[in-house]
DNA sequence: CTTGACCTTGGTGTTTACTCTAAGGTTTAT
DNA sequence: ATAAACCTTAGAGTAAACACCAAGGTCAAG
């Protein structure tokens, strides 16, 4: 499969896969006589990974080291990668939980809120937003 | 309070909360006769959920279009307010959901794991990073 | 009454994550 | 065998979210 090809399944740009490949959380595919890069599976579940990491927020340098998990695993101890995919798995948790906290802070909002065609000028979103932070400190 | 205090009590720079203003998520505080900003207890509660939406990764566009649920209440009648909340916290859930997806895999990563001082080489850390995806399809 | 710490606007610089352009080589179809 | 549609590298341009700087005004303390 071609960069074309790839782009198109996983609905990327060309530019973007040779810039993933340029920051290492692609790998190096193999290239043809004249220099084409030649994709299989592999790279597709690593681009779909990609994708699916960025749409809950984290930066292309946070994947890479989610990546790097994989790639050096013949560089590091068992328990060292343990260490890391624990690590990591705690930063999500948290990020679950500050949602978590959001998502009811918003319905509270819409209980509130009477739903009315009437104008919304007395309803209590601006006391809800603030409790929002209230609820964390 | 002036800008400088308010900018260390939130833990953001002065710059920041100028360029939130700029932006429309912070609302225009009052000016002294000399033209410096005088800020009270809603721009702090402002930007304590402009710091959250941030962290949980939500743009600053985004998070413009959630205050602006507040800011512009009275021109919006009580059912698009409750809408449009309703609408943002479909979305937070699916992030969630997203995110629980990620954190499990992590945890069957670290489950699968040895955890010796062997080198990692044999972990099915590739195989679960791409079994994420397969969960997904 | 001046020194130092604050504030103002306006502008430029930085990083991230790409996108676009240029100048060319390759493949496929007709 | 040539046009259309791909690919290559290198480098310049862009948007978001600030950070930094310059030139000047303000305020409290000594």
């Amino acid at each position: 499969m071609r960069i074309g090809e790839l782009a198109k399944q996983v609905g990327m740009s060309t530019d973007a896969l040779r810039y993933y490949e340029q920051q290492g959380l692609l790998s190096a595919p193999q290239r043809s006589a004249s220099g084409y890069r030649q994709y299989g599976r592999t790279h597709m579940a690593q681009l779909h990974f990609i994708r699916r990491a960025k749409d809950v927020g984290f930066s292309l340098e946070e994947i890479a080291e989610l990546l790097k998990i994989n790639f050096e695993k013949a560089e590091h101890s068992c328990q060292e990668v343990k260490d890391l995919t624990l690590k990591k798995r705690d930063l999500v948790a948290e990020r679950i939980a500050e949602l978590q906290r959001f998502h009811a802070s918003l319905s509270q909002l819409a209980e509130q809120c009477c739903g009315s065609s009437a104008p919304a000028q007395h309803c209590s979103i601006l006391t809800a937003l603030e409790d929002i932070d209230g609820l964390n400190q």
